[in-house]
DNA sequence: CTGTCCATGTAAGGCGTTACATGATTGT
DNA sequence: ACAATCATGTAACGCCTTACATGGACAG
């Protein structure tokens, strides 16, 4: 299961809290694995009872007593054991694309309406990556390392697929508003 | 929910089992949104007690009954509405990029290997759109309708994300290879 | 005679979301 | 005075998956 596995990642980076997953997740990974912080509770418990991870209780006088996880030595090797194995393919499911199947029950109007809100969630996704790119490119700049570089390319992945997505999702609106219903070959028509 | 209402849809075009929406299913939308077997028949008892459809009990000697489902007119209202709406941004998860966000941590040989089984993943299922583009086309030719064109849609959007991703991921291999670890701009570097 | 198709479901478990609950500290 | 941050969790619900269960018809 992923969300335990970049759980065990993180930790294996350095100890943390609950509470500092959660930020650490939504600063880095939440474009292509969003947690939830009920989520991460959950997760650590289970990782905790399977060994995977051991906590550190640190009673403070006047606050809630602050639980400290770290990986163990089990943890590192199921982390490594899952970061090494391919998955199979995965499950992708797009809501928007079942409005646009059934496209034909609707007005062009409103199918157009979906494909530029469609455009909007896109671009606002693409602004985030941009500033999180332009982040890591400061960091790289001081301190070039292999770790960076791994960690920036689903970043880049993030915006090459997106911007690709606006790209044909542009021309799908030029095809609706000439009325040209044939068909395209996505990948031939795509090196231009 | 999404699944209800592609239910609600495919019952638009035509009364059906859940053993046939089960099979349109997988011949259609399974790329985008899959659907199991148990799922289907617990939506349609959902869809049913919402009045959303209707079922008529076909009784046979010999075999099991069959329950014919079919949509109703809040039905109707309900799927035009949902069509109709954008919907917010929604979730993605993407555990292949997990993998690689903690590549740090593994050798080259072994991010190789799975960026080789992602490729492969990727093109096995371009392969499947690919045939599936092929029977519309053939459609297309003797009959081009409105209908058709946005139920075409969808298999030119996985193609040419999955055409970008594939492209993208090549090029990470020989960054990979020759030690290249800056960064590049993906959208500059895109129109090639 | 073995497997696949037709056709129906139930049960249990896993993962994720939303809402609730507590309570001190720090910033505006 | 009020909101945000720090820090912990629980409860309930919803969606999806896997496995189980039934049983005739038909093709190789």
């Amino acid at each position: 299961m992923s969300l335990s596995h970049a759980i065990l990642g993180f930790l294996s980076l350095k100890p943390m809290t609950g509470y500092d997953l959660k930020k650490v997740f939504d600063r880095s990974v939440r474009h292509f694995w969003p947690a939830n912080q009920s989520q991460i509770y959950r997760t650590l418990s289970e990782l905790r009872s399977e060994g995977f991870v051991e906590q550190e209780v640190v009673e403070r006088e006047d606050r809630l007593d602050m639980k400290i996880y770290s990986i163990t030595d089990p943890g590192q090797q199921e982390l490594n054991l899952w970061l090494s194995t391919p998955l199979p393919e995965q499950d992708y499911r797009e809501a928007f694309l079942i409005q646009i199947y059934f496209g034909g029950k609707l007005t062009d109007t409103d199918v157009i309406t979906l494909i530029k809100h469609e455009i909007k969630n896109l671009q606002s996704a693409n602004e985030q990556y941009t500033a999180m790119l332009g982040l890591y490119r400061g960091k790289m700049q001081q301190n070039p390392t292999r770790e960076l570089f791994f960690s920036v390319i689903p970043l880049e992945y993030g915006l090459t697929s997106n911007q690709s997505a606006l790209n044909w999702l542009n021309k799908v609106l030029d095809r609706i508003e000439t009325g040209d219903y044939s068909i395209i070959d996505p990948i031939k028509s795509e090196p231009e």
